[in-house]
RNA sequence: GGGCAGAUUCCCGAGUGGCCAAAGGGGACAGACUGUAAAUCUGCUGCAAAUUGCUUCGGUGGUUCGAAUCCACCUCUGCCCA
């Protein structure tokens, strides 16, 4: 029997947060985020963290774990999901797995292997340097020859990718355009409902412009020195996140406030562009679009029992 | 009132007789993504019955086989002198 998990992600700034709290006090559910910045302590107004408050007594996990200048990743949040899945699920309780970044709900939800893939720092810097040197063609060469499949899907000047892809073949001595076929054919080890909460292009926008100018009056530049005094720098990546690398270098002087608002603002745009993209090439989600249901969360969380009920999640 | 500079495709901006539907950048739009993912990367952007045709470079008229590019006048904008 499998068991039950509930995702509920959607674009930034779309409104996940209200509505997964409203959907976990109606069906008994806690929390788990899915959010590649709110790991870090300390990032709270850049990464519209929620607070204590609005978490109205609902359990929340994978919360500020660990520090902005610890290295966090994929592998480590599906470890930890999992974990607090199994708690969840002691607890008699349904799992909601709330958050924006589509890479970590798809690592957890068909349980992409990724074991026996460590990565190799020193082989990546070497390669890093041969980048540098001879350009990214000659790296591209380099996977066309070991790896020939995933040199023809993966663009030669996406250079994290194409090192990623040499990397794995030099630590498994397998190609990894083979594994990424085998991962696409899982199936989910749960029975799950994706929800994808959309709204339309124009709004969504209005909300991101609305939400930056907001950080910035809660004292985004404050939350952002205070790091900086850490000794947090922006080759972390925690820093690379939208907000954090900006207000950064409004900090080092490299531009005023009001063109790291506007850089933030339009960097956001961007970043909830992609997380459509990911959304609809994803398999078996279910889109809950916003002005569908006159933006009226009740009829929208009416809609999702349903579709809880027919897939017997609940 | 006089002088100078300028007006280019959604925006900024290059182009100063043919190779220009017009460089480059931005935005918009679309896409990829399986251990950095709020990252990284790609495509596309006048219209159409679309390997061709049509309409664009402030306006009108002119020169020329041919004009975004040259000439005249006009309109608007910025700066300077009154």
């Amino acid at each position: 029997m499998k068991k039950p998990l509930i995702v509920l992600t959607g674009p930034t700034a779309v409104g996940k947060t209200e509505l997964s709290i409203k959907l976990a006090a109606q069906i008994g559910g806690e929390i788990i985020s899915a959010d590649s910045m709110q790991v870090y302590k300390g990032m709270d107004i850049g990464s519209a963290k929620i607070t204590p408050e609005q978490q109205h007594g609902i359990p929340h996990y994978l919360i500020d774990v660990c520090e902005p200048w610890e290295e966090f990743h994929i592998v480590k949040f599906q470890e930890y999901a999992k974990q607090y899945m199994q708690d969840i699920y002691a607890h008699g309780h349904i799992p909601i797995l709330t958050g924006g970044t589509g890479f970590y709900i798809q690592a957890v939800l068909y349980d992409i292997d990724f074991t026996g893939q460590d990565k190799d720092e020193g082989y990546r810097k070497k390669l890093e340097k041969l980048a540098e040197e001879r350009g990214n063609e000659c790296l591209h060469q380099m996977l066309c020859e070991v790896d020939p499949k995933a040199a023809q899907q993966i663009h030669a000047n996406n250079k994290k990718r194409v090192i990623r892809a040499l990397e794995f073949y030099h630590t498994t001595g397998k190609r990894i355009s083979e594994h990424n076929e085998n991962q696409q054919q899982r199936t989910s080890p749960y029975n799950f409902l994706y929800l994808v909460l959309s709204d339309v292009r124009a709004r969504l926008y209005e909300r991101i412009d609305r939400r930056v100018d907001v950080m910035i009056e809660n004292g985004l530049v404050q939350e952002v020195q205070g790091l900086k005094d850490l000794g947090c720098s922006r080759n972390m990546v925690s820093m690379q996140g939208l907000g954090y690398k900006e207000i950064l270098d409004y900090l080092d002087g490299n531009h005023t406030l009001d063109e790291a608002v506007t850089i933030i603002k339009r960097d956001t745009r961007h970043f909830a562009k992609r997380q459509i993209t990911w959304f609809k090439r994803e398999r078996e989600v279910t889109w809950v679009n916003k002005p569908d249901f006159d933006y009226d969360e009740e009829r929208m969380l009416a809609y999702i029992m349903e579709e809880l009920e027919k897939r017997s999640i609940i």
